[in-house]
DNA sequence: CATGAATGAGGCTTCATTCAT
DNA sequence: GATGAATGAAGCCTCATTCAT
């Protein structure tokens, strides 16, 4: 009888993007679920088909957010060659070109945060971000790991240490560069990273 | 007519430590006036003898907090002896140690944020917070500038690609320590900044 | 064609049931229509293929219910013997058997009390009631009446009244039997109608 | 402060009377709180600062009616004077007559049963239900006691047992009154009591 | 000045009913 | 005939704000 589970999922997506341009521009408790409905062109009650509560379809489109933005990452990352400078340079192009891409991204992930940061959700946001943040951490320390081995890197250089600080670098890069207009992450995290490299460098 | 607005202003202070306190706990629209007036031990009429809105309260905290925070920082700089490198050090721990203590702090700019990604004090918010992280910058770069001076560091480092590095830095690793308590972010820091000053080193 | 009919019949009192089990259990407004199709175990607009509305299946289940409920009644009364003593006596006891043991019906009368005590129903179910009471004291006054003709009991009672009180009574036990699991009806109903019949007779 | 303590009951009161009429003209599902904020003359906000909510209200509305329609029942009790019998007829009579009058009452005590009959507050209604009853079966089988040791009545008579019955035909007479424009409650009554007594009598 | 009772706009959610498949 | 996805009216409740005391 579910011959409709493809038309479902479907409608589901459309519903969490309606729901997630909203919730950028408005926030969530400045979004009301009418909004979304008349955004995504339904009734006000067929969200309450997909989704049990408000919070569970701003949790759904949490994690529609991040299956997209981690599997974006990973997909670039698998594909470079080179040295691990190289690819570390690579790497942090194509995440800063990416990101300030997705304006309203941004906006959505703040909102995420200020939903960890109150509410029953705290915890199940606070996971999933540490677990997204360590994934990334991981692909970064791997890629320094590869550089000390190589011998590219000097023994001494903590691998974990460099890959949270660079993580948390572009994260707060792109902050700023959202914050203010004039300001250019991507020439910024290019000049960075080559001083990073040069500090790891034997 | 003085002993009158010290009072009023202190009564006025009083109303914002017990906004920012539930601000950073149940977020903004999680807070009731209410509660801030239950909180703070006065009628829930008088907070709009002191504030004309909720949203004005907000700001009003916004702005203690931006005055209490950058205030801070500034002090901590401006005592501190030494070679370029040993001052980055320094003020790294300084402000690694002071933001891990001050708990709620986290929530609370969390909530700045995504209120400055919504709503129309999006602009008073962002303009606000873009100054913030300028004059932060500023006196990272100074610092690093003092470097080049002094030959310590590189010519061909950018002084404020990486001061806006940097910054974000500290700011991203707070925020991973935040989500993750398993995190350390003194350790990482300190590390990290010894690799920079490596790659700046001549 | 027949076979059809009775398909169709047989499944309407499928419904019914369905819904008459959730009446009793959660009220009428408590009651979704979602759920009496679960029960019934039919899809959700199948019951308005049955039923013009929620109201009018709820008159549906009085309807099945109250036929159920007097025909049983007037069964057992037929087929008593002996004096009139001794059939009001089984009567009674006929009466509080199958009602205690009937635990939901009760709930059922109560909702349809309610129902009846508001909304449009309202005079359909008070017809109903009135003339499911006014049959019932029928029978127990002709029950009266022939005790009187035989003799058994004296001239001075009302047959009418007295039935009136009693059918009262029986309801009132079994209520009251139901708000109170201590309360224990039969016993109740048999020392009460010796004293009755002590009452009346000559 | 709270000088309006009494004000603060009196537009309980208030509230709560609006309610009992609506409730009992159009039940508890059917009556919204709008309505009764319309009918009490205030705003919907305002029985929300004197009730957490509807089934609170309700339960209020329970509370309220019971602790008037017991305490006209008792007060009609200790004021008459004797001998047993008298004293039930009299007791008989007035609770037949006070109840006549109060056309709504009935309803809303339907409106408590079916109330009773589902839902979360079940037990509560059930228990309050449940003292009530028994409380008013102990003042009269107190009377029928009283009779026994008078000499009145036969002591074989279980004053437990008819006082149950009693109150309980009382009940149920009103109900079919209700039911039945047509039906006289109080000539009933009163006949069935002369049988009644009679039935206990040496 | 301070208060808190009163308010009503607005939000989330439920659910009877319809209708295309 | 049977289904269940879609709908929107309607209900409960919260809470920022006002205003009489």
């Amino acid at each position: 009888m579910k011959l409709h589970e493809k038309k479902r999922e479907e409608k589901r997506t459309l519903i969490i993007q309606a729901a997630a341009r909203l919730f950028a521009h408005k926030g969530y408790s400045g979004t009301a679920m009418a909004d979304i409905a008349v955004r995504a062109e339904i009734g006000k009650g067929t969200i309450y088909e997909y989704f049990k509560s408000k919070e569970d379809l701003f949790f759904a489109v949490f994690e529609w957010f991040a299956r997209m933005s981690w599997s974006e990452g990973k997909i670039s990352v698998s594909a470079i060659g080179g040295t691990a400078s190289q690819k570390l340079e690579v790497l942090s192009d194509s995440i800063m070109n990416t990101w300030t891409e997705m304006e309203e991204v941004y906006s959505l992930v703040m909102e995420f945060w200020a939903a960890s940061a109150s509410s029953q959700i705290r915890k199940r946001f606070k996971e999933s971000f540490r677990k997204a943040y360590k994934n990334f951490r991981g692909i970064v320390s791997e890629l320094i790991r590869e550089g000390i081995a190589n011998g590219e890197f000097a023994r001494e250089v903590d691998p974990e240490a460099v890959a949270a600080s660079l993580v948390g670098t572009w994260d707060a890069l792109l902050l700023q560069a959202w914050f203010d207009d004039d300001f250019d992450p991507i020439t910024a995290a290019r000049k960075y990273i080559t001083v990073l490299i040069r500090g790891m460098a034997i």
